[in-house]
DNA sequence: CGAAAGTAGTTGCTTGCGCAAGTATCTAGC
DNA sequence: GCTAGATACTTGCGCAAGCAACTACTTTCG
């Protein structure tokens, strides 16, 4: 009623629009790097997190951080990637409980050769979400965010 | 290099920022619905969604739309609700195939009882995430969409 | 009418996640 | 320099998710 109540409402409301905006385009990106390479979406977030990296490689926290992870999550993503031969662990010099990771070459060709896919799904699943009503005035905010 | 490439960075840059505002976002209502009342994020929603719909009661198909889900994944979420009292399925009369689901009156007062720690749970999410830099534009356009 | 195709929901199986506990390493305070 | 506590990562375990196969019902069309 008063206007607080309102403020509470434009919340969630803005939260359900939200989180229904990155479920369908998560999912569409999903599929699309699923089929054409078989990476999932935070598999994608890493490798491609790592390439913009300086140097090309981060600690496990980092990417934990930078996926919205859990530690335990990110330790067996990681041992995925490294398994397909992906990326490498590389031991700390300095601080010897740490963890390096760094994509290796194949996983700088995947990554170079998937990036295409994800760009286009990207804008295509935006364009789509543009058409629905709901989530339209989020996908032009999204758009005129900072052009940094 | 071009405005075209420009495009395609931009895209690329609201689509991490709009995944870390949400995994942040959830990751703290998570925590907070989960100590509260034992409920997570999605099983939130659903109550929520019932309790926003006319008559109280929707189909599978569009709770598994609400909420982003497969269907098999509803079925269960659906079961779990229902084992805990919160809501019951009716049978459709006009199309045997279909269910609803509607919330009990145990599944009302819950919700009403939570609603308060959601809200006050989102409000501080995105307050603090207005502190980070990155975040910051995304959670004043949210609040900028349309007041309806 | 009756078979074929389509739709709604459930179940079996596999996979990835988070939590809590464990190991190894680093840092402080005495 | 040694012990107490913090930090970085890994492992065991239970849970929830998706896919594909299944059942039940409805609709379409010859």
């Amino acid at each position: 009623m008063g206007i607080k109540d309102d403020a509470v409402e434009v919340r969630a409301q803005g939260w359900r629009t939200l989180a229904a905006l990155h479920g369908s385009i998560e999912a569409e990106l999903e599929k699309a790097l699923q089929t054409s390479s078989e990476l999932s979406v935070v598999e994608y977030t890493v490798l491609d997190a790592l390439s913009r990296q300086d140097g090309w490689h981060m600690r496990m926290q980092q990417l934990a951080r930078a996926t919205a992870l859990s530690s335990s999550a990110t330790t067996r993503l990681v041992n995925r990637l490294e398994d397909r031969g992906l990326l490498t662990r590389i031991l700390c010099a300095d601080d010897r409980r740490g963890i390096y990771t760094e994509l290796t070459l194949p996983g700088q060709k995947l990554l170079e050769a998937v990036k295409p896919v994800h760009d286009e799904t990207l804008a295509a699943a935006l364009a789509s979400a543009e058409q629905v009503p709901e989530l339209e005035p989020l996908v032009r905010a999204l758009g005129a965010l900072q052009k940094v």
